[in-house]
DNA sequence: TTGTAAGCGTTATCAT
DNA sequence: ATGATAACGCTTACAA
């Protein structure tokens, strides 16, 4: 268990004080000559600089990463890609989950504080307003990937185009025939419940679509709320002949729900969800899909942490948002003649 | 941007030393009175030990978390699990994954150490033997959960009863009248690898049915190998009619690849894989599946690695194998006449 | 039981 | 361009 090389062993060994060891670590100036011997003992001698003392003096390169929940896909995608790209920068991640508790957030937020952590990427509840500004307030850089809080202006924000997407969504299943969409989005304390629900009156409005407010359901990210609200959808009196899942932290629950009454799809109900992954094409019948490119929105949010961190970024909050793909499968269909529910409906010829 | 208070201000502000207020942050001894004031000043002023500062001493309380792919349902719940149980004891995680290249884990492992970590859980590739040992040399306690590597004998490890799973599945299926079983499993250079191929040579060997070495294959954890050995199974002479995709990391690949053949599940062929997530019972037919308790597997790692990290735990490696629960659903069926394959196959009377 | 003081490994501020 | 040296915030012998 013999101890690791300080930087003062390298200093030793280079024959020059530390302070010049630092300078060649970081990107401070030194004669060439002498770089040269200091970076030959750090090679010889394994030296690896130690985040601990890095952090002490605010110089670290860690950044925290808050999440909702590993548990769905998209969010460890997201997870993967982040550590990934920051991997590929030298930088190291803490991650932390809320479980969308922004009671558990709160907890998150003070601990990051403790951290020393240079920058933060998170996926917020909605909550804990303050006490994200406050860690603004510290020097901690924070940038929102997926969703944001409109009431935080001042904050990087990486997504994509939510509604454009849901838009194009909605289109596809007018264009299918489907005057009755019904929209399961996230809540509208989030950039991403309105902006979805935004894009889909848009569309509905552009075909001269009345939008009826009962077939929106902006549920919270926790619990099972998704499958509940497409239980809701289903049993209105003029139930949607067609459904997007806009909330992506539910699709699974939605989904699950989906087959559990048994509905059949698409010709009882035309469905497209928020995010892809590999599963939704080994279910049936295979979901179309928005695709989320998710490896821009961590490329993006790292950048952007990063940016900041090493001041190399123009201040104003910067809103960043990618495109998503559409996947149109066989989930969505043209609207059939019969009413999705066995009311025995009356059609109105 | 105000600075937050150190040990010292509360040292200050209780009017005692700096080293009681540390006392009371750790598990030294104070006098109750004391401890009472110093409490009382420490949430006056809301202060909070800074982690870097613990860690420049030893005395952090971080762990690195190494995993192969968050990518994989599997490894993101792990994450998610062991987040969990780590916050609730005050833990922080660094998160890194290695994809499953052991060049990115070897890497990795050099980071770890510049981070001081005073522990680590993770899913080794199979390589960098020696690296992990030189990891616990410097006194990184470390424990490996759900895989372990062989050579590396003196190493904590945490995983299901992977024989027996096998082997239950293996039993499964013969009951089924099956007696041609395939087997995709892990490599042979992980212990999951080979305990679940003895255990599923055991449950033949007792069913008296004589193991054929063709039908199993130890498949790469990374890459499309999943899917080229169910290519390469389906297309033997004497194809299997039942499956186990043993291989935790390869089951999308492989169930993918089952799709495309257009293989008629469980007509064709009966399916039983490692793993179950929200997905495997949308898909058609249901899957069944070996449903590993994930948050088992959670707890006892960050138990471990807390454990050994703080000396409270006897000296020689711990071996924690929890049950996992076999789930039957769709995809497992009675074995027909017919063989899987156009062969136009020769029955033999 | 409590206090004093010496580190822990870097970075940053000055001089030189 | 380089070198002392003081922080950084905490833990931990060692004393009292």
């Amino acid at each position: 268990m013999k101890k690791a090389p300080t930087i003062r062993d390298v200093a030793a060994t280079a024959g020059v004080s530390v302070s010049v060891v630092s300078r060649v670590l970081n990107d401070g100036s030194v004669a060439p000559a002498t770089r040269e011997r200091v970076v030959a003992a750090i090679a010889e001698l394994g030296f690896r600089p130690r985040a601990a003392a890095r952090e002490l003096n605010g110089a670290g390169l860690t950044i925290g990463l808050v999440l909702a929940d590993l548990t769905n896909p998209f969010f460890a995608r997201v997870a993967d890609r982040i550590v990934w790209e920051a991997r590929a920068r030298g930088v190291q991640v803490v991650l932390m989950t809320t479980q969308e508790d922004p009671h558990i957030e709160a907890e998150t937020l003070a601990t990051l504080l403790d951290r020393s952590v240079g920058g933060v990427i998170a996926t917020p509840t909605g909550g804990n307003i303050d006490q994200w500004s406050r860690l603004q307030e510290v020097g901690v850089d924070l940038v929102f990937v997926d969703r944001s809080i409109a009431a935080l202006e001042n904050t990087d924000v990486v997504s994509i185009q939510n509604d454009a997407s849901a838009a194009t969504a909605t289109e596809h299943l007018i264009g299918l025939g489907h005057d009755r969409i019904g929209l399961i989005s996230g809540p509208l304390s989030t950039s991403t419940g309105t902006a979805r629900i935004a894009g889909y009156q848009a569309a509905l409005a552009r075909a001269g679509i009345p939008s009826d407010t009962e077939l929106v359901r902006g549920v919270p990210f926790r619990g099972g709320a998704g499958a509940d609200a497409v239980a809701a959808l289903l049993s209105l009196p003029e139930p949607p002949t067609a459904l997007i899942v806009a909330n992506t932290a539910q699709v699974q629950s939605s989904m699950r729900q989906l087959y559990q009454m048994g509905i059949e799809i698409p010709q009882q109900l035309s469905v497209i969800v928020f995010d892809d992954n590999p599963w939704t094409e080994l279910v049936s019948p295979p979901l179309s899909v928005i695709r989320q490119p998710i490896d821009m929105l961590a490329r993006h949010s790292v950048d952007l942490v990063l940016g900041r961190m090493q001041g190399k970024l123009p201040v104003g909050p910067r809103i960043i948002e990618v495109q998503a793909e559409f996947v149109s499968r066989s989930s969505s269909a043209t609207r059939s003649v019969a009413s999705p529910t066995a009311h025995d409906a009356v059609s109105h010829p």
